[in-house]
DNA sequence: AGAAATTCGTTGCACAAACAACGACAAATG
DNA sequence: CATTTGTCGTTGTTTGTGCAACGAATTTCT
C-alpha cells in the first residue's frame, strides 16, 4: 500500500491551521483591515505592554523584519507608538495608543467569540488538543 | 484582564504547523530538493494514480497556480509526466513516472519515521489529536 | 580605555504565494 | 445549430515572506 497524505500529520495540521487562520482572519480583516502579522503584534502588546521588536519577533514567531513593517503600519494607522529605551538606545520602545488599546478591546471580545466556537467544534478533547499543540510548538 | 495570545488556538494552532512542516521539509528538501507543494503533488499522485491539476487543487489546499508550476518543475526533473485526457482535451493527466514512484517510496518510508516521532512526542493522545485536525479541516 | 565581537532595528533582494485575466475547450441554453 | 455560460490549466502581476547585509549602539575582553 502506497503512502496516504490524507492521514499524515504535518499535512493534516497545515491544512487546519491554514482554513482556522483564514477564518479567524476575515473577522479581524473586516474590523480593521489588519493583516496576520499586525493582528499578532497588537495582541501580544496587548499583554505585554511596552515591549521591543526584538521581543515579539522571538516570543510571536515572526521574523524580524515582518515586526518591523507590521510595527511600522501600526503606527501610520495611530495604533501603537514607537519612542527611543531609555538607557540602551539600540532599542525600541513600542506600546499601544489608547485607540489600539480600544480597538484590542474590540479584537479580544472577538477572539474569545472565536476561540469558544472553536473549542465546540472540537468537543471535549479540547484542552488535550492545546496541550498537544504546545508540545509541538514547544520544542524550537 | 487583556487578552492572552499565547492561549489562543489559531495562534498555536499555526505556530505549531509551521514548526512541524519546517522540520519534515528538511528531510525532503534534502533528499530530493523538493519544494512543499512538490511533495504535496507527488504524495497525492503515489496515492490516487492519474488525476487531474484540478483535482490535486481541491484535494491537497493548494492554488491551481502552485499546482501547475510544481507539476511543471516535477515533469522538468523527470517524476511526473503529463499526458492528454481522452475525451475532455482540457484535462491535463498527471502519473508518476518509474523514477518518480521510487522517489515516493523512499520518501514514504522518511514520512512514516516522521509520523512515528510525532506521535511519540504527542503521547497517548495522538489519535484524538488526529481526530480534532480533521474536524478542524474537515468544513470548507 | 581601546579594539573586537555582539545586539538591535531597518532595508534590499530573491523567491514563493494569492488573485485576476486569459485562451482553449466543453456543456447548457435558446 | 449558434450562442452563451462555465470549466480547465497556464501565465502575468502584485504582495508578502525569509534571509543577508548594513549602520548604530552596546558589551566584552585584554
Amino acid at each position: 500500500m502506497s503512502f496516504d497524505l490524507d492521514g499524515f500529520l504535518p499535512y493534516r495540521l497545515s491544512v487546519a491551521a491554514a482554513r482556522v487562520s483564514r477564518r479567524f482572519a476575515a473577522l479581524y480583516e473586516a474590523e480593521a483591515g489588519l493583516t496576520i502579522p499586525e493582528w499578532r503584534v497588537l495582541a501580544h502588546l496587548a499583554r505585554s505592554g511596552s515591549v521591543s521588536v526584538r521581543d515579539i519577533h522571538e516570543r510571536v514567531a515572526l521574523d524580524k523584519s515582518v515586526v518591523s513593517r507590521a510595527a511600522s503600519r501600526l503606527e501610520a494607522a495611530g495604533w501603537l507608538r514607537k519612542s527611543e529605551h531609555e538607557t540602551d538606545r539600540r532599542l525600541i520602545v513600542l506600546e499601544l495608543t489608547p485607540e489600539g488599546e480600544a480597538l484590542m478591546a474590540r479584537l479580544g471580545a472577538i477572539a474569545a467569540r472565536f476561540q469558544a466556537e472553536l473549542c465546540a467544534e472540537l468537543g471535549p478533547g479540547a484542552e488535550a488538543f492545546a496541550a498537544a499543540l504546545t508540545r509541538l510548538a514547544g520544542e524550537g
